[in-house]
DNA sequence: GCCATTATCGATATCGATAATCGAAGCGAT
DNA sequence: ATCGCTTCGATTATCGATATCGATAATGGC
């Protein structure tokens, strides 16, 4: 399909990483990101390989990692299929980022030191740089960059995956179906760049864990809610609904 | 390295899988959950094709998978290491599990119909007859598919993988430091096995959410008090200290 | 003796070709 | 017209060989 590989090649010509493979998925994760491929559609292994230079076994590498980002959904012998998005499955990752981020930021307050959080602070500042260019699909790496980042302070390696998995899922969600039609290139006017970010990195840097968690909670929560507030009013719903200890 | 020569034609045997790569997959996840393989160790890929009788690209993608799963960790070019396991990730996972499980057991109660809950039973039923031959590996594979299942009667694809992700972690964790070194053949003294779940199973068919969800959470909580009291301690301790709703 | 450079080695990453598999179209018998 | 069987096209799965990478050991000049 043609459209495909003039999407793909949009989406390599900015990355050069070393391995080719990572070429290959990062092209298909901008691509799905910001629905040039519609949920349903066949990625064909060979098809890309051709539109993407290189060899069907290294697109497979790179459909695995969609599949392990829950983008994509591979049928043996029968191809690779985008896959679709549901508020229902948003809404619940939302709850598991809190719970996972909300634990993350207090041990990150308390674990790190200065050059972690002037590590943090860098990729803010490129993320203030993609505001200023308004690349809305920067900030959005950039934001689970940061949000990665703070994860890692923690010292949590195993959920790193788990919350890249939800972060994917819900950014997708809010491009798809967002208010007036919430796109990575127009939400940008939203109170949601990175500035909000270096509010929290404040309440990092302060040290109190406690209070890094509740930032980190309110600053989730009022991404979700100026992006999706659909999305937001179900996040409350099923904060109430679920059952207390016995 | 004969010895996991012999490990991984022992997990083998078992599987007669279609695709190599998932009897290769399954062999090297047997392993690694029985402790068979200690975390740090590496799994070389052209070493385990020639155990397993297959090529270089086939255990790749084996890999691929395990790397999903959060037991492995790759590092390009040098090779790929079994990963470690800590009690506060572990603590932290158990949590998302309630978080997704829950919700999970409320949809699945109200949407399920018989033939759902007639399969749930037929897993039981092997889980039952692994506990007669003390085969304790089947039974926590058979744990895992259970829970599973429910969350696809909940009609939640997009976490099915995270949830594959913190069973896996968190089983893998409690085989290894468990009250008195709890392995998977030693535990089934403990009342963990198929009769928790029949429990489970019958709140569940009852069709009443609120109660499938809060018996999926006292389900999980016991589970972890009598396998590991320490996991569970620190999960009451994590209960506390995340901060309320402004 | 020490540092920068280069050769070597173990291992993954990639390639091109072949085999295995699935689903649908074709086809004949009833 | 329909059912079951076969064939066929499309696609993934697997293989064996080669290219590439990163760390370490060897080398040479100073």
């Amino acid at each position: 399909m043609n459209e495909l590989a003039a999407v793909l090649a949009d989406g390599a010509a900015s990355s050069s990483l070393p391995r080719k493979s990572s070429a290959v998925y990062h092209a298909l994760r901008r691509a799905i990101l910001l629905h040039r491929v519609a949920p349903g559609q066949a990625l064909l292994e060979q098809q890309i390989a051709a539109t993407m230079g290189c060899s069907q076994g290294t697109v497979r590498e790179a459909l695995l990692r969609l599949e392990q980002d829950g983008l994509v959904e591979r049928r043996g012998y029968r191809g690779t299929y985008v896959s679709d998005t549901s508020e229902a499955e948003a809404a619940l990752m939302v709850r598991v980022r809190i719970e996972i981020e909300c634990r993350g930021a207090r041990l990150a307050a308390a674990r790190a030191g200065d050059a972690d959080f002037l590590h943090l602070g860098q990729i803010l500042s490129r993320m203030e740089a993609a505001e200023t260019r308004r690349d809305g699909y920067a900030m959005s790496e950039l934001d689970r960059s940061f949000h990665l980042a703070v994860l890692r302070l923690a010292g949590l390696p195993a959920l790193a995956p788990i919350l890249t998995r939800c972060s994917l899922h819900v950014h997708r969600f809010i491009y798809a179906r967002g208010p007036q039609g919430t796109t990575p290139d127009n939400r940008l006017g939203l109170p949601s760049g990175a500035e909000l970010h270096r509010e929290l990195l404040a309440v990092l840097a302060g040290g109190d864990g406690e209070a890094a968690a509740e930032a980190m909670r309110r600053h989730i929560e009022r991404v979700i809610e100026s992006w999706a507030p659909s999305l937001f009013s179900r996040l409350l719903d099923g904060e109430r609904s679920l059952p207390d200890r016995g």
